[in-house]
DNA sequence: TCTGGGGTCCTAGGACCC
DNA sequence: TCTGGGGTCCTAGGACCC
């Protein structure tokens, strides 16, 4: 049986939990930027505030005291989901964090009763613990499982845990009344085209002729359907694997065609994405870099310019990725652009472990990448204990025009000391 | 004035091989 | 009336996920 654990309205709970007032009230959480709405509380959702509205649209409301926006604390809503990822171990050892607010936790070896009392217990166990309301979905498959949790946050007589054997009654009529874009992997354009063709709920899907499904549509919906029928098509091992890319972007506080900004920008970047690199010890072959101007501004010219540039050999150092970087963006920049957004991705990653250097060609020599993993090493310790950023290459400038707005920043309360909770009597 | 930041997989089509 | 019949690799674009 596989389980599906689901934050309820995560961001939104995180904060919550260390700032009680905001139980009850209509709560946001804003993208990076405080550019749109990211996550929704519940009676943010009864004023029919839809997911991605932007911010600049709700001052008014805000003005008024009628509902609440905060920018996103990632440091907090990472830390809280490890908490959770923490309780659910003491469930199971194979849990599989899926997203930053979903773990699939495989119950092996126990009959349908006993899962849904382990269901119950997670239940219980998290939100005690954690002070992180969850429901949980349970089936024999992932998809099934997610459409139970899916059921057990819109039917509240669930009481937040809903079990999906996945042939009886009761999984018939939870998928009889589940429209089919609410199914994990048919998002609004196949809906649509499904409609189309007289499939509109889980249930048509689930009974619709498998070939038939292939043919028209794809091998991917053709699983999602045999998945529905309780025959597991997904790979168990697959939500664990390193990345095959890595990406690193942001917009910039405001627009700037300023090289000084993009250059600092994309240094910044390259040195964040060599990080996640090191983290999962993957090398990396090439580099791309990539500009935007503003597409929401139709009376400025426009420009998407991207460039990738071979790494001399593959690597997860820091200086080696961002000299890449830079000499890439070099090609991409042009003066009379107003750009709002840059990134770095890491492209052809190859695990370290088992990669071997090319004979010929321009590795560095053996001494030499000793000296710059036990430097990286060094540079991930202190950033890791000490806090993002310590220590990185390169300053930034004061009135530098790429940092982000963050005008509603909680505070980091479970992962640096100089921002813990005070309470006072 | 102001609209996020990541990822994955699949398919079609072209280039190229024998 | 009637094009050969396989392959592989790469890329772009679309669709999906959170």
């Amino acid at each position: 049986m596989i389980g599906l654990v689901d934050g309820n309205n995560f961001y939104v709970s995180c904060e919550r939990v260390f700032k009680p007032s905001l139980q009850g009230v209509p709560v946001g959480v804003l993208s990076n930027n405080d550019g749109c709405v990211i996550a929704r509380s519940q009676e943010l959702k009864a004023l029919g505030i839809a997911m991605g509205t932007p911010a600049f649209k709700l001052e008014a409301q805000v003005r008024r005291g009628e509902l609440f926006l905060l920018s996103s604390n990632y440091e907090l809503y990472g830390d809280m989901s490890s908490r959770v990822l923490e309780v659910l171990q003491e469930f199971s050892p194979d849990v599989a964090p899926y997203s930053i607010d979903e773990m699939f936790i495989h119950l092996d070896g126990h009959q349908t009763n006993e899962c849904l009392e382990i269901g119950r217990s997670i239940h219980a166990r998290v939100r005690r613990y954690t002070g992180i309301p969850v429901c949980v979905g349970l089936a024999p498959t992932h998809t099934l499982a997610k459409l139970a949790n899916h059921a057990a946050k819109v039917d509240r007589h669930h009481r937040g845990v809903c079990l999906l054997a996945g042939d009886d009654a009761a999984t018939r009529g939870v998928l009889q009344r589940t429209p089919v874009n609410a199914v994990w992997g048919v998002g609004r354009r196949l809906a649509e085209r499904l409609a189309a063709g007289g499939i509109k709920t889980a249930w048509e899907l689930r009974c619709s002729d498998i070939k038939t499904l292939r043919r028209r549509f794809s091998v991917t919906l053709a699983r999602t359907a045999m998945e529905l029928g309780g025959t597991p098509c997904l790979d168990m091992n697959a939500f664990d694997q390193p990345r095959q890319r890595i990406m690193t972007s942001r917009s910039f506080g405001r627009a700037t065609g300023a090289w000084a900004d993009v250059q600092e920008a994309v240094r910044h970047h390259a040195q964040r994405g060599a990080e996640k690199l090191r983290a999962q010890n993957s090398l990396a072959r090439a580099v791309l870099v990539f500009l935007n101007t503003n597409r929401h501004r139709r009376d400025l010219p426009q420009s998407f310019p991207h460039v990738v540039a071979e790494l001399p050999y593959p690597t997860q150092e820091s200086r080696q990725i961002i000299a890449t970087a830079q000499r890439a963006l070099r090609q991409a920049y042009r003066p009379r652009y107003r750009y709002m957004k840059a990134g770095v991705m890491l492209l052809d990653l190859v695990d370290a472990a088992n990669y071997q250097m090319p004979l010929l060609g321009t590795p560095p020599d053996a001494a030499e990448s000793t000296r710059n993993r036990q430097l990286m090493e060094t540079l991930d310790s202190i950033n890791r204990t000490m806090g993002h950023g310590t220590i990185a290459f390169g300053l930034a400038r004061r009135q530098a025009a790429w940092p982000l707005r963050c005008g509603h920043l909680s505070r980091r309360y479970t992962t640096r000391w100089n921002e813990l909770l005070e309470v006072s009597t």
